[in-house]
DNA sequence: GTGCAAACATTGCATAATGCAATTAGAGGG
DNA sequence: CCCTCTAATTGCATTATGCAATGTTTGCAC
């Protein structure tokens, strides 16, 4: 881990720990009423999918469920009901008909759209309020935070406003 | 909100938001995989009313369900699970006898101090791996950008993730 | 080309989470 | 005492979830 560093870049490490599980609350808050705010009641894990199916492109009903860490069965009715609601699409793939072809119709990137404008206009919001002097200096530290997790697998999918255990 | 602000900030708020949006993500994978790496037989939502208590004190059940965000009927029968699991104590309140005086146990809390442990622990590891020239300035832009988002009154209750009424 | 194992989707079953709408129990004011 | 308000609880329906079959299709070995 840090057991090769100095003790004041623990100290640093510590600190910087701290203003990351406090930055944390607010992101998740932010994730929240963004998802809630929409006319579409949808679950969190529904929006989840939605998002999966948005960005990612068709996928085949286990690499759904990997993706979103969740059981193929599972996966499978969040499907059912999505279909339903016209919001996911359903195809069997031509060249292996085991294959299902899943994909987020219009009404369903319609809704993952309107989700991540409101999102992103809240923290819009929230940076307009900080000090400018140090929007430069966040910029580059975030980037740099995630460049630091990026090289340790993190799973893009996650990111949907999900309903966070303990970030206290 | 930021219409007063020459066009160049307008830049920089919108990178920003890149930049924040980009982290969330990291926060919200590393957040799943603490509490997937522990799974001590609790679900999310478990964990989460766990952190309540354990942080909060005792609360009743409507302060403990306003604090999750869910109907009281909800919180209440996860409290059955989680008494019945020994990890949450009941008692009345003997001033007003329609309260329910409610706290985590020591077993609760020690579930909650193991996830968090494990938590920091992962944060930790990422920040380790950032260059150290850019921790200072992140430990001052997390806290200005929780300060900025504090001015704004963060409500987590706001959220209640119900579904579409008739799905099925 | 037959047959078998592996991969996939799906179904059956059980439990947890969730909200809304009653219903019960207690507190407080008149 | 009665009325109202609050808090907890229960009844009911829907969604989310995982594990364990079951069925279906594919690919491969022989």
């Amino acid at each position: 881990m840090h057991d090769s560093q100095p003790p004041q870049d623990l100290d640093a490490a510590n600190e910087m720990v701290a203003a990351v599980v406090t930055a944390s609350r607010v992101l998740v808050a932010v994730s929240a009423r963004s998802l809630a705010a929409i006319e579409e009641a949808l679950t969190v894990p529904q929006f989840r999918m939605l998002v999966v199916l948005d960005t990612g492109g068709p996928v085949n009903l286990t690499g759904l469920a990997e993706q979103l860490a969740v059981n193929p069965s599972t996966a499978l009715r969040m499907v059912d009901r999505l279909s339903a609601a016209g919001m996911v699409e359903r195809a069997h793939d031509p060249g292996d008909r085991r294959l299902v072809v899943l994909a987020a119709t219009a009404a369903g990137r319609q809704v993952v759209r309107q989700v991540t404008e409101r999102r992103q206009a809240e923290i819009t919001r929230i940076v307009s309020a900080m000090p400018v002097d140090h929007r430069g200096a966040m910029i580059e530290a975030l980037e740099a935070f995630a460049r630091a997790a990026g090289e340790e697998q993190i799973n893009p999918a996650a990111y949907t406003g999900q309903a966070l255990p303990g970030w206290s």
